[in-house]
DNA sequence: CAGTTGACGGCCC
DNA sequence: GGGGCCGCCAACT
């Protein structure tokens, strides 16, 4: 499996009405220093049906600008959607970040 | 094959 | 708390 691959696994694991920020996804895929690797996957998004991308955050709780299918505006509108509040356009990480990915290493 | 790029993160002002 | 700088690693050209 290559890296792409990984990243594209643990992203799937996010639990609906949590996010995960990238470095999270990069530690959890194998390397907590793919940060930037996990953004450049996610971009390159191959399936966006199955990859919920828009639950990826950074670690201020901060949305890409240049999110895939819709803009951050989508991205927004998607996470509202699993229950998640945003503030001033981010998301509160204290209360929603995924925070026990242990649960869902299958 | 070598240099550049980027949906980031940590550290320092 | 916000902005800038540097390091990181795979993919891209």
């Amino acid at each position: 499996m290559n890296t792409f691959e990984k990243i594209y696994e643990v992203v799937k694991r996010i639990p609906k009405g949590y996010v995960a920020s990238y470095g999270q996804v990069a530690a959890l895929a194998g390397n907590r220093r793919w940060a930037r690797v996990v953004g450049y996957a996610l971009h390159a998004n191959p399936d966006s049906e199955q990859i919920p991308c828009y639950r990826v955050v950074t670690k201020e709780g901060r949305v890409s600008e240049a999110f895939a299918f819709g803009g951050s505006n989508q991205q927004i509108k998607l996470l509202e959607a699993d229950g998640i509040t945003l503030v001033d356009g981010r998301v509160d990480m204290k209360k929603y970040q995924w925070d026990t990915p242990e649960l869902y290493n299958y």
